[in-house]
DNA sequence: TCTGGGGTCCTAGGACCC
DNA sequence: TCTGGGGTCCTAGGACCC
Protein backbone atom coordinates (compact mmCIF):
# COMPACT_ATOMS: atom_id res chain seq x y z
CA UNK A 1 0.00 0.00 0.00
CA UNK A 2 1.33 3.25 -1.05
CA UNK A 3 2.14 5.83 1.88
CA UNK A 4 0.07 8.41 1.23
CA UNK A 5 -3.17 6.29 1.48
CA UNK A 6 -1.99 5.65 5.15
CA UNK A 7 -3.46 8.23 8.12
CA UNK A 8 0.16 9.77 9.10
CA UNK A 9 -0.49 13.65 9.40
CA UNK A 10 -0.69 14.47 13.12
CA UNK A 11 -2.49 17.50 14.84
CA UNK A 12 -1.55 18.20 18.47
CA UNK A 13 -3.16 20.73 20.36
CA UNK A 14 -2.72 22.28 23.77
CA UNK A 15 -6.31 22.52 25.38
CA UNK A 16 -6.81 25.60 26.38
CA UNK A 17 -3.82 26.64 26.63
CA UNK A 18 -2.53 29.71 28.64
CA UNK A 19 -5.36 28.52 31.15
CA UNK A 20 -3.97 25.09 31.53
CA UNK A 21 -0.49 26.81 32.23
CA UNK A 22 -1.81 28.61 35.07
CA UNK A 23 -3.43 25.41 36.37
CA UNK A 24 -0.07 24.06 35.99
CA UNK A 25 1.76 26.54 37.90
CA UNK A 26 -0.78 26.88 40.73
CA UNK A 27 -2.34 24.10 42.08
CA UNK A 28 -4.87 25.95 43.98
CA UNK A 29 -6.47 26.85 40.38
CA UNK A 30 -6.98 23.11 39.54
CA UNK A 31 -10.27 21.76 39.31
CA UNK A 32 -11.92 25.22 39.54
CA UNK A 33 -12.82 27.51 36.30
CA UNK A 34 -10.28 30.04 35.23
CA UNK A 35 -10.51 32.66 33.21
CA UNK A 36 -7.08 34.67 31.49
CA UNK A 37 -7.35 37.78 30.91
CA UNK A 38 -9.47 40.97 31.94
CA UNK A 39 -10.91 43.26 29.71
CA UNK A 40 -11.76 40.28 27.83
CA UNK A 41 -11.46 36.77 28.07
CA UNK A 42 -8.05 35.10 26.49
CA UNK A 43 -8.56 31.70 27.38
CA UNK A 44 -10.93 29.90 29.70
CA UNK A 45 -10.29 26.96 31.20
CA UNK A 46 -12.71 23.58 30.41
CA UNK A 47 -14.20 24.54 34.00
CA UNK A 48 -15.13 28.11 32.78
CA UNK A 49 -16.22 26.60 29.12
CA UNK A 50 -18.65 24.55 30.34
CA UNK A 51 -20.26 27.13 31.88
CA UNK A 52 -20.97 28.92 28.53
CA UNK A 53 -17.35 30.87 28.42
CA UNK A 54 -15.51 31.17 25.50
CA UNK A 55 -12.25 33.48 24.45
CA UNK A 56 -13.03 36.27 22.58
CA UNK A 57 -15.80 37.12 25.10
CA UNK A 58 -16.45 40.42 27.03
CA UNK A 59 -15.47 39.98 30.56
CA UNK A 60 -18.40 41.61 31.97
CA UNK A 61 -20.37 38.80 30.71
CA UNK A 62 -18.13 35.63 31.49
CA UNK A 63 -17.87 37.36 35.53
CA UNK A 64 -21.83 37.05 34.77
CA UNK A 65 -22.20 33.22 33.74
CA UNK A 66 -19.29 32.18 36.16
CA UNK A 67 -19.24 34.02 39.19
CA UNK A 68 -16.62 31.91 41.14
CA UNK A 69 -14.13 31.98 38.12
CA UNK A 70 -10.54 32.69 38.80
CA UNK A 71 -9.25 35.88 36.65
CA UNK A 72 -5.83 36.38 36.51
CA UNK A 73 -3.57 38.11 34.35
CA UNK A 74 -2.12 37.05 30.98
CA UNK A 75 1.61 35.84 31.69
CA UNK A 76 2.95 35.68 28.32
CA UNK A 77 6.43 34.62 28.93
CA UNK A 78 5.20 31.37 30.80
CA UNK A 79 3.55 30.68 27.68
CA UNK A 80 5.87 31.58 25.24
CA UNK A 81 8.39 29.17 27.86
CA UNK A 82 5.64 25.88 27.65
CA UNK A 83 5.25 26.17 24.22
CA UNK A 84 9.10 26.27 22.98
CA UNK A 85 9.43 22.93 25.31
CA UNK A 86 6.16 21.48 23.63
CA UNK A 87 7.76 22.04 20.29
CA UNK A 88 10.73 20.37 21.42
CA UNK A 89 9.22 17.37 22.09
CA UNK A 90 7.65 17.55 18.85
CA UNK A 91 10.71 17.60 16.59
CA UNK A 92 11.99 15.11 18.84
CA UNK A 93 9.00 13.32 17.54
CA UNK A 94 9.74 13.55 14.14
CA UNK A 95 11.27 16.74 11.69
CA UNK A 96 8.59 17.48 9.80
CA UNK A 97 6.44 19.37 12.24
CA UNK A 98 4.78 22.59 10.76
CA UNK A 99 3.88 25.31 13.37
CA UNK A 100 0.05 26.99 13.20
CA UNK A 101 0.62 29.23 16.22
CA UNK A 102 1.91 29.21 19.70
CA UNK A 103 -0.33 26.25 21.01
CA UNK A 104 -0.62 23.78 17.58
CA UNK A 105 1.29 21.60 14.86
CA UNK A 106 1.32 19.43 12.38
CA UNK A 107 3.60 16.30 12.29
CA UNK A 108 4.16 13.94 9.61
CA UNK A 109 5.24 10.88 11.07
CA UNK A 110 4.92 8.80 8.11
CA UNK A 111 8.46 8.01 7.38
CA UNK A 112 8.74 6.63 11.00
CA UNK A 113 5.96 3.23 11.08
CA UNK A 114 8.96 0.75 10.24
CA UNK A 115 11.59 2.69 12.86
CA UNK A 116 9.02 4.04 15.83
CA UNK A 117 5.87 1.84 15.34
CA UNK A 118 1.95 3.17 13.85
CA UNK A 119 0.88 6.96 14.04
CA UNK A 120 -1.81 5.82 16.84
CA UNK A 121 0.82 4.98 18.81
CA UNK A 122 3.70 7.84 18.31
CA UNK A 123 0.17 9.99 18.83
CA UNK A 124 0.01 7.94 22.18
CA UNK A 125 3.55 8.63 23.19
CA UNK A 126 3.05 11.86 22.42
CA UNK A 127 0.21 12.86 24.75
CA UNK A 128 2.00 11.18 27.66
CA UNK A 129 5.41 13.16 26.97
CA UNK A 130 3.77 16.36 27.13
CA UNK A 131 2.14 15.74 29.74
CA UNK A 132 4.74 14.22 32.34
CA UNK A 133 7.62 16.74 30.80
CA UNK A 134 5.54 19.98 30.44
CA UNK A 135 2.61 19.16 32.39
CA UNK A 136 -0.23 20.27 29.69
CA UNK A 137 -2.96 18.70 28.72
CA UNK A 138 -3.17 18.15 24.57
CA UNK A 139 -4.94 16.56 22.39
CA UNK A 140 -3.93 15.15 18.77
CA UNK A 141 -6.34 14.26 15.67
CA UNK A 142 -4.78 11.59 13.17
CA UNK A 143 -5.94 11.24 9.80
CA UNK A 144 -4.58 11.02 6.37
CA UNK A 145 -5.14 14.62 5.76
CA UNK A 146 -3.93 18.13 7.70
CA UNK A 147 -7.50 19.07 7.10
CA UNK A 148 -9.31 16.56 8.20
CA UNK A 149 -6.29 16.03 10.98
CA UNK A 150 -7.71 19.13 12.23
CA UNK A 151 -11.20 18.72 12.49
CA UNK A 152 -10.46 15.30 14.72
CA UNK A 153 -8.48 17.28 16.91
CA UNK A 154 -11.34 19.44 17.61
CA UNK A 155 -13.74 16.43 18.02
CA UNK A 156 -11.77 14.92 20.29
CA UNK A 157 -11.33 17.51 23.07
CA UNK A 158 -10.04 18.10 25.35
CA UNK A 159 -7.56 15.94 26.68
CA UNK A 160 -8.18 13.36 23.72
CA UNK A 161 -6.90 11.01 20.55
CA UNK A 162 -9.22 9.97 17.86
CA UNK A 163 -7.89 8.44 14.88
CA UNK A 164 -9.28 8.37 11.65
CA UNK A 165 -8.66 5.23 9.66
CA UNK A 166 -8.50 6.13 5.74
CA UNK A 167 -11.41 3.27 5.18
CA UNK A 168 -13.64 5.65 7.62
CA UNK A 169 -13.30 9.52 6.66
CA UNK A 170 -16.44 10.52 5.12
CA UNK A 171 -18.54 8.23 7.71
CA UNK A 172 -16.81 10.94 10.31
CA UNK A 173 -16.81 14.03 8.09
CA UNK A 174 -20.21 13.74 6.84
CA UNK A 175 -22.51 14.30 9.86
CA UNK A 176 -20.67 16.96 11.32
CA UNK A 177 -22.02 20.31 11.39
CA UNK A 178 -20.33 22.45 8.38
CA UNK A 179 -19.47 25.06 11.30
CA UNK A 180 -16.56 22.31 11.89
CA UNK A 181 -14.81 22.98 8.62
CA UNK A 182 -11.63 25.05 9.27
CA UNK A 183 -12.32 27.88 7.38
CA UNK A 184 -16.14 27.80 7.78
CA UNK A 185 -17.13 31.13 9.66
CA UNK A 186 -20.10 32.19 11.14
CA UNK A 187 -20.39 34.35 7.61
CA UNK A 188 -20.46 31.15 5.25
CA UNK A 189 -22.35 29.14 7.87
CA UNK A 190 -25.02 31.37 7.39
CA UNK A 191 -25.24 31.76 3.89
CA UNK A 192 -25.42 27.60 3.93
CA UNK A 193 -27.66 27.42 6.91
CA UNK A 194 -30.01 30.09 4.50
CA UNK A 195 -30.17 27.55 2.08
CA UNK A 196 -30.60 24.52 4.36
CA UNK A 197 -27.43 23.19 4.81
CA UNK A 198 -26.22 22.06 7.95
CA UNK A 199 -24.14 18.90 8.01
CA UNK A 200 -21.17 18.36 6.21
CA UNK A 201 -22.77 15.65 4.33
CA UNK A 202 -25.48 17.55 2.48
CA UNK A 203 -23.05 20.47 1.53
CA UNK A 204 -21.08 17.54 -0.45
CA UNK A 205 -23.91 16.50 -2.23
CA UNK A 206 -24.08 20.05 -4.00
CA UNK A 207 -21.89 20.10 -7.11
CA UNK A 208 -19.19 22.50 -7.58
CA UNK A 209 -20.67 25.06 -9.50
CA UNK A 210 -23.26 25.68 -7.10
CA UNK A 211 -21.33 26.25 -4.51
CA UNK A 212 -19.53 28.60 -6.13
CA UNK A 213 -22.47 30.42 -7.14
CA UNK A 214 -23.26 30.43 -3.34
CA UNK A 215 -19.68 31.52 -1.59
CA UNK A 216 -17.84 32.61 -4.69
CA UNK A 217 -15.03 31.31 -6.68
CA UNK A 218 -12.49 30.57 -4.19
CA UNK A 219 -14.50 29.39 -1.62
CA UNK A 220 -16.87 27.36 -3.23
CA UNK A 221 -14.10 25.32 -4.97
CA UNK A 222 -12.27 25.06 -1.64
CA UNK A 223 -15.25 24.04 0.35
CA UNK A 224 -16.51 21.31 -2.30
CA UNK A 225 -13.09 19.75 -1.46
CA UNK A 226 -12.68 19.81 1.81
CA UNK A 227 -16.43 18.34 1.93
CA UNK A 228 -15.02 15.52 -0.24
CA UNK A 229 -11.94 15.10 2.04
CA UNK A 230 -9.59 16.20 -0.95
CA UNK A 231 -6.91 18.25 0.62
CA UNK A 232 -3.49 17.50 -0.91
CA UNK A 233 -1.49 20.03 1.50
CA UNK A 234 1.53 18.94 2.67
CA UNK A 235 2.97 19.66 5.86
CA UNK A 236 5.75 22.39 5.73
CA UNK A 237 8.46 22.43 7.57
CA UNK A 238 9.99 25.97 8.76
CA UNK A 239 7.55 28.22 7.48
CA UNK A 240 7.89 31.83 9.10
CA UNK A 241 5.83 34.67 9.60
CA UNK A 242 4.91 37.08 6.32
CA UNK A 243 4.01 39.76 8.70
CA UNK A 244 4.51 41.16 12.34
CA UNK A 245 2.19 44.11 14.33
CA UNK A 246 0.79 45.84 16.90
CA UNK A 247 -2.34 47.12 17.90
CA UNK A 248 -3.71 49.11 20.58
CA UNK A 249 -7.23 49.53 21.70
CA UNK A 250 -8.04 53.59 22.40
CA UNK A 251 -11.78 53.17 23.89
CA UNK A 252 -14.92 55.27 22.98
CA UNK A 253 -12.00 58.91 22.57
CA UNK A 254 -12.22 61.59 21.03
CA UNK A 255 -8.76 61.45 21.17
CA UNK A 256 -6.31 64.20 19.85
CA UNK A 257 -4.44 64.24 16.68
CA UNK A 258 -1.06 64.31 19.77
CA UNK A 259 -2.63 61.19 21.49
CA UNK A 260 -2.84 59.51 18.35
CA UNK A 261 0.53 60.28 17.00
CA UNK A 262 1.89 58.90 20.60
CA UNK A 263 -0.14 55.76 20.35
CA UNK A 264 1.14 55.24 16.73
CA UNK A 265 5.02 56.05 17.62
CA UNK A 266 4.41 53.46 20.40
CA UNK A 267 3.57 50.80 18.29
CA UNK A 268 5.73 51.47 15.46
CA UNK A 269 9.08 51.55 18.07
CA UNK A 270 7.46 47.94 19.22
CA UNK A 271 6.99 46.42 15.79
CA UNK A 272 10.43 47.60 14.70
CA UNK A 273 12.26 46.61 17.91
CA UNK A 274 10.53 42.81 17.78
CA UNK A 275 11.50 43.05 13.57
CA UNK A 276 15.12 43.79 14.74
CA UNK A 277 14.83 41.37 17.83
CA UNK A 278 14.07 38.54 15.12
CA UNK A 279 16.95 39.80 12.49
CA UNK A 280 14.02 40.39 10.05
CA UNK A 281 12.90 43.03 7.58
CA UNK A 282 9.34 44.60 6.56
CA UNK A 283 8.92 46.62 2.96
CA UNK A 284 5.25 47.32 3.60
CA UNK A 285 3.47 49.25 6.33
CA UNK A 286 -0.05 48.99 7.22
CA UNK A 287 -1.99 50.84 9.40
CA UNK A 288 -5.04 49.72 10.81
CA UNK A 289 -8.16 51.67 12.07
CA UNK A 290 -11.56 50.84 14.01
CA UNK A 291 -14.06 53.20 14.51
CA UNK A 292 -17.00 53.73 17.11
CA UNK A 293 -19.12 51.38 14.83
CA UNK A 294 -16.52 48.54 14.68
CA UNK A 295 -16.07 48.75 11.54
CA UNK A 296 -12.48 48.41 10.00
CA UNK A 297 -10.20 50.47 7.40
CA UNK A 298 -6.76 49.63 6.28
CA UNK A 299 -4.37 52.14 4.22
CA UNK A 300 -0.99 50.56 3.08
CA UNK A 301 2.21 51.63 1.61
CA UNK A 302 4.92 49.96 0.28
CA UNK A 303 8.08 51.29 0.92
CA UNK A 304 11.32 51.14 -1.89
CA UNK A 305 13.15 48.75 0.31
CA UNK A 306 12.66 46.77 3.41
CA UNK A 307 13.65 47.81 6.85
CA UNK A 308 14.03 47.27 10.21
CA UNK A 309 14.63 50.86 11.26
CA UNK A 310 11.78 52.92 13.57
CA UNK A 311 12.44 56.33 11.36
CA UNK A 312 11.39 55.04 7.64
CA UNK A 313 8.27 53.14 9.02
CA UNK A 314 7.04 55.45 11.53
CA UNK A 315 7.32 58.04 8.83
CA UNK A 316 5.20 55.43 6.44
CA UNK A 317 3.19 55.19 9.06
CA UNK A 318 2.81 58.71 10.02
CA UNK A 319 1.81 59.59 6.45
CA UNK A 320 -1.10 56.94 6.28
CA UNK A 321 -2.71 58.38 9.38
CA UNK A 322 -2.27 62.11 8.35
CA UNK A 323 -3.84 61.33 5.29
CA UNK A 324 -6.58 59.38 7.17
CA UNK A 325 -7.14 62.07 9.88
CA UNK A 326 -10.50 63.47 7.93
CA UNK A 327 -12.25 59.79 8.60
CA UNK A 328 -10.68 59.54 11.95
CA UNK A 329 -12.63 62.56 13.33
CA UNK A 330 -16.01 61.66 11.48
CA UNK A 331 -16.47 58.18 12.42
CA UNK A 332 -14.70 58.33 16.05
CA UNK A 333 -11.42 55.90 16.19
CA UNK A 334 -11.25 53.37 18.77
CA UNK A 335 -8.33 51.33 17.64
CA UNK A 336 -4.90 51.96 15.81
CA UNK A 337 -2.67 49.25 14.67
CA UNK A 338 0.30 48.53 12.79
CA UNK A 339 1.66 45.72 10.92
CA UNK A 340 4.64 45.38 8.41
CA UNK A 341 4.68 43.26 5.63
CA UNK A 342 6.45 41.83 2.49
CA UNK A 343 9.20 40.70 5.20
CA UNK A 344 12.25 39.51 3.90
CA UNK A 345 11.53 41.09 0.78
CA UNK A 346 14.11 40.66 -2.27
CA UNK A 347 16.54 39.31 0.08
CA UNK A 348 17.17 36.23 2.71
CA UNK A 349 18.54 36.51 6.08
CA UNK A 350 21.05 33.39 6.27
CA UNK A 351 22.07 32.50 9.67
CA UNK A 352 25.49 30.52 9.49
CA UNK A 353 27.13 28.66 11.81
CA UNK A 354 30.51 29.94 10.67
CA UNK A 355 32.35 33.17 9.43
CA UNK A 356 35.08 31.99 7.40
CA UNK A 357 34.72 29.82 4.10
CA UNK A 358 33.48 26.60 5.24
CA UNK A 359 34.43 24.59 2.27
CA UNK A 360 31.93 21.53 1.98
CA UNK A 361 29.45 22.89 5.30
CA UNK A 362 28.68 26.01 2.54
CA UNK A 363 27.59 23.68 -0.13
CA UNK A 364 25.38 21.70 1.45
CA UNK A 365 24.19 25.04 3.35
CA UNK A 366 23.79 26.42 -0.89
CA UNK A 367 21.61 23.55 -1.74
CA UNK A 368 19.53 23.84 1.20
CA UNK A 369 18.62 27.21 0.45
CA UNK A 370 18.22 26.84 -3.04
CA UNK A 371 15.95 23.98 -2.38
CA UNK A 372 14.07 25.85 0.33
CA UNK A 373 13.67 29.56 -1.60
CA UNK A 374 13.62 28.27 -4.96
CA UNK A 375 16.77 30.41 -5.28
CA UNK A 376 17.89 30.17 -9.12
CA UNK A 377 20.93 32.87 -8.98
CA UNK A 378 22.43 31.69 -5.73
CA UNK A 379 26.31 30.93 -5.41
CA UNK A 380 28.96 30.12 -2.59
CA UNK A 381 30.00 33.57 -4.02
CA UNK A 382 27.56 35.25 -3.48
CA UNK A 383 26.81 33.78 0.22
CA UNK A 384 30.45 34.68 0.96
CA UNK A 385 29.79 38.46 -0.29
CA UNK A 386 32.58 38.20 -2.81
CA UNK A 387 33.39 37.59 -6.87
CA UNK A 388 32.09 40.14 -9.22
CA UNK A 389 28.42 41.04 -9.32
CA UNK A 390 27.28 39.60 -5.89
CA UNK A 391 26.51 40.81 -2.90
CA UNK A 392 26.70 39.04 0.48
CA UNK A 393 23.50 38.69 2.18
CA UNK A 394 21.96 41.86 3.48
CA UNK A 395 21.71 41.91 7.60
CA UNK A 396 18.49 43.89 8.72
CA UNK A 397 18.83 47.19 9.44
C1' DT B 1 -21.88 37.97 20.69
C1' DC B 2 -21.20 44.51 22.14
C1' DT B 3 -15.86 42.90 20.86
C1' DG B 4 -8.29 42.29 22.54
C1' DG B 5 -4.26 41.36 20.24
C1' DG B 6 -1.97 38.62 17.14
C1' DG B 7 -1.96 36.49 12.69
C1' DT B 8 -3.23 34.03 7.54
C1' DC B 9 -5.21 33.80 3.00
C1' DC B 10 -8.16 35.38 -0.84
C1' DT B 11 -10.26 38.68 -4.16
C1' DA B 12 -10.60 42.56 -7.05
C1' DG B 13 -9.34 46.71 -9.36
C1' DG B 14 -5.92 49.96 -11.08
C1' DA B 15 -1.24 51.18 -12.64
C1' DC B 16 2.23 49.92 -15.38
C1' DC B 17 5.11 47.21 -18.54
C1' DC B 18 6.03 44.42 -22.65
C1' DT C 1 -11.73 55.54 -34.15
C1' DC C 2 -11.27 51.39 -32.04
C1' DT C 3 -8.88 48.36 -29.66
C1' DG C 4 -4.81 42.91 -27.72
C1' DG C 5 -3.25 39.77 -24.05
C1' DG C 6 -0.35 38.59 -20.33
C1' DG C 7 2.11 39.51 -16.24
C1' DT C 8 3.50 41.89 -11.87
C1' DC C 9 2.98 45.08 -8.16
C1' DC C 10 0.26 47.72 -5.05
C1' DT C 11 -3.84 48.86 -2.33
C1' DA C 12 -8.19 47.92 0.13
C1' DG C 13 -11.34 45.01 2.01
C1' DG C 14 -13.26 40.63 3.79
C1' DA C 15 -13.36 36.16 6.06
C1' DC C 16 -11.28 33.35 9.13
C1' DC C 17 -8.16 31.41 12.84
C1' DC C 18 -6.12 31.20 17.80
Amino acid sequence: MPVSTDATILHADLDAFYASVEQRDDPRLRGRPVIVGGGVVLAASYEAKARGVHSAMGGRQARRLCPDAVVVPPRMAAYTAASRAVFEIFRRTTPLVEGLSIDEAFLDVGGLRRLVGPPADIAATLRRTVREQVGLPITVGVARTKFLAKVASGVAKPDGLLVVPPQRELAFLHPLPVERLWGVGPVTAAKLRERGLRTVGQVARLDEPTLVSLLGAGSGRHLHALAHNRDPRAVQVGRRRSSMGAQHALGAGPHSPDTLDAVLAGLVDRVAGRLRAARRTGRTVTLRLRFGDYTRATRAHTLGRATAQTGPLLGAARALLRAARPELVDRGVTLIGVAVGNLDDGHVQLTLPFTRDPGPDLDAAVDQVRDRFGATALTRAALLGRGPGTEAPRLPD
